[in-house]
RNA sequence: GGCUGGAUGGCAGAGUGGUCAUGCAGCGGACUGCAACUCCGUUAACGCCGGUUCGAUUCCGACUCCAGCCUCCA
C-alpha cells in the first residue's frame, strides 16, 4: 500500500489516485534567470525519484512541471544585461536542462511555460473578478480578495486574523486588504506585457502556477508538489485562487520536499552559502552529488558540506566495488526476492529513500559474500542492484568508469598499466621494495592498487 | 510574537511501546609480502523533567535548544 505524507492534512494516508491507474502531478519548477542551485537540484530530484517510482508501482504518470519566464527578479537581471529578457530566460532554460541531465533527472512529462499560458491566466482572473473574488484597484493593478475566500489558511495552517497582524501594510497601499495579493500587474510604461481587460500588463507569481496546472490537469487533480518554502504564501494562494474560480478541490494531496541547508541555516546568496550545481559538478561527480540528495528523507532538511560530498563519495564506491567483476548484462535479476519486497516496502511508505538504501547495501554484503561461492547467484543480485537503484537514479555507471575516472582527475590508463605489469614483475621477483616504490608512484597520481586473486586492478582515490 | 517541523551512538541517517536499522569512522580477527578491496566479529544513541505503562527513545504534558515560514525564494 502506496503512503504519502499530505501537507493539507498533515498525515501519512493511503494514497487513491482520482483516476485508476493514472496520476496526475504538478510540481513549481524554477524561476529562470539564473543558474541552478543545489536547493533547486534537491526538489527535482526528490521529484524525479517520487515520479520514477509512481511509474515502477505501474501508475500512468502525467508530471507537468512549469518554468517562470516573467517575473520581476528576470527583467531586473535583464536590464542589468541589457539584453531581451526572453534571452536571458532562453539561456538559462538551456542550463537548467542541462544541469538536470547532468543530474539524472528526467525531464517532465509537459514543461509549460508562464508566458506560453496568458490566455489561461487572463481568462482564470476574468473569471474571479466575474465572482467577486477580485478587484481591479485604481493603478490598474488585479488584486485577489482574501476576504471573500473563508477556507484561506487551510493549507498553511494560518488563522486569517493572525495574519492580518502581521500583514505589512505598504505606502500608498491600493489594496482593499492588506492580505490581498496581485493577479495582475499594470505595466503600462516597460514594454514587457500583454494585453487585458485590465490594461496592459504581467501575471502575478501566484496565478501562472493556478492557471498552467489546471489547464494541463484539470481543475481537480492528484498531487501538488514544490520546495516547503513554497507552502505559504505561493501555495496558500494557488488554492485560494484555484479553488474560488472552479468551485472544486484543487490537488488532493500536497507534497513539500524539505529545505537545502548550509552550515545549518538556509542557502542564500546574501549569507555567501551559496552553491550552483554546476559549480559543484566541478569538483564532485553527479551521482555522488544526487546521492547527497536523496541519502536524507525528502521532508527532512539536508545539511550541505563538504564532508557529506566525500561521505557519498565513499558509499558509491561500496556500490561499485561490490558490482566490479560481475556480469551483469546477461545475469537475470532476481525477482521477488526478501530484498526486493523490503525496498518496495521501504519506497511504498512516503517514498523512505534512506531505508531503501538500508536494503540496497544488504544486496552489496549478499554480494560480495556470494562472488566466491555462487558467482551465479552474485550476478543476479548484482542486477537487482542496478535495477532497484535505477529506481533512485544512481548506479547508472559501470564500475570502471566510476571507479576509474573523475571529474577532477585525469589519468593515462596506458601509464597506469605499464606500471602495474612493471610491479608485478617486481612482486614476481619478490622485490617488495620496487613494487612498493611503484605503488607509491601510482598513489602520487590519485591512483590506489587493489591487488586481487586474478591479478591487480586499480582505481581513482577520490 | 504567530504557525510548522525537528533534537537518535564520533559523523551521516531511518525506525520502533519490550528483540537488528543502515553507511562512514573505531576496535578485534581472516585474507595480503605490506597495503587496498572484501569477509567474520564487535563497541556505542535515542535533548531535559515529569506522567501513562509490567515496560518508553517511541504515547501524553512542561521545559530548553535548533531550523523553516510569516517579504522574493525549490
Amino acid at each position: 500500500m502506496l503512503k504519502i505524507y499530505n501537507s493539507l492534512t498533515q498525515t501519512k494516508e493511503e494514497f487513491k489516485p482520482l483516476v485508476e491507474g493514472k496520476i496526475g502531478i504538478y510540481v513549481c519548477g524554477i524561476t529562470t534567470y539564473d543558474y541552478l542551485h543545489l536547493g533547486h537540484a534537491r526538489m527535482l530530484v526528490a521529484f524525479d525519484v517520487v515520479t520514477r517510482y509512481l511509474r515502477e508501482r505501474g501508475f500512468e504518470v502525467n508530471y507537468v512541471r512549469n518554468i517562470t519566464d516573467i517575473d520581476d527578479k528576470i527583467l531586473n537581471r535583464a536590464k542589468e544585461n541589457g539584453e531581451l529578457f526572453s534571452d536571458l530566460t532562453d539561456r538559462f532554460i538551456e542550463a537548467m536542462h542541462e544541469d538536470e541531465r547532468a543530474l539524472a533527472v528526467l525531464p517532465p512529462d509537459v514543461e509549460p511555460r508562464a508566458t506560453g499560458h496568458i490566455t489561461e491566466i487572463v481568462d482564470m482572473i476574468k473569471l474571479l473578478v466575474e465572482k467577486d473574488m477580485a478587484y481591479r484597484a485604481g493603478n490598474g493593478d488585479v488584486y485577489f480578495s482574501v476576504m471573500n475566500f473563508p477556507d484561506y489558511g487551510k493549507l498553511s495552517k494560518k488563522k486569517m486574523d493572525e495574519l492580518l497582524d502581521g500583514a505589512r501594510i505598504e505606502v500608498g497601499e491600493l489594496k482593499k486588504d492588506p492580505r490581498d495579493f496581485v493577479l495582475w500587474k499594470s505595466s503600462p510604461d516597460d514594454g514587457v506585457g500583454w494585453d487585458s481587460p485590465w490594461g496592459y500588463g504581467r501575471p502575478g507569481w501566484h496565478i501562472e502556477c493556478s492557471a498552467m496546472s489546471t489547464c494541463c490537469l484539470g481543475d481537480n487533480f492528484d498531487i501538488h508538489g514544490g520546495g516547503s518554502d513554497l507552502l505559504f504564501p505561493h501555495h496558500e494562494n494557488e488554492v485560494a485562487q484555484s479553488e474560488a474560480a472552479t468551485d472544486t478541490q484543487f490537488a488532493n494531496v500536497w507534497m513539500h520536499n524539505g529545505p537545502l541547508r548550509v552550515d545549518n541555516e538556509k542557502m542564500s546568496k546574501s549569507l555567501d552559502n551559496f552553491f550552483t550545481v554546476r559549480e559543484i559538478l566541478e569538483t564532485y561527480d553527479a551521482e555522488v552529488v544526487r546521492h547527497l540528495l536523496i541519502a536524507s528523507h525528502y521532508r527532512s532538511p539536508i545539511n550541505y558540506s563538504e564532508q557529506s560530498l566525500r561521505q557519498s563519495t565513499s558509499i558509491l564506491e561500496r556500490f561499485y566495488n561490490s558490482l566490479k567483476g560481475l556480469d551483469i548484462d546477461s545475469a537475470k535479476s532476481l525477482t521477488n526476492s526478501r530484498f526486493e519486497k523490503a525496498f518496495f516496502a521501504a519506497m511504498d511508505d512516503d517514498f523512505n529513500t534512506p531505508e531503501a538504501f538500508s536494503v540496497l547495501f544488504e544486496i552489496v554484503k549478499e554480494i560480495n559474500k556470494q562472488k566466491e561461492g555462487d558467482p551465479v547467484l552474485a550476478n543476479q543480485l548484482g542486477a537487482l542492484l542496478v535495477r532497484l537503484a535505477n529506481l533512485l537514479g544512481i548506479l547508472q555507471s559501470t564500475p570502471a568508469e566510476f571507479l576509474r575516472s573523475n571529474v577532477s582527475t585525469d589519468v593515462d590508463e596506458q601509464e597506469i598499466d605499464q606500471l602495474i605489469a612493471a610491479r608485478k614483475q617486481a612482486r614476481a621477483d619478490k622485490d617488495w621494495a620496487l613494487a612498493d616504490e611503484i605503488r607509491d608512484k601510482l598513489a602520487a597520481m590519485k591512483v590506489v592498487v587493489e591487488d586481487g586473486a586474478d591479478g591487480s586492478g586499480w582505481r581513482i582515490e577520490r
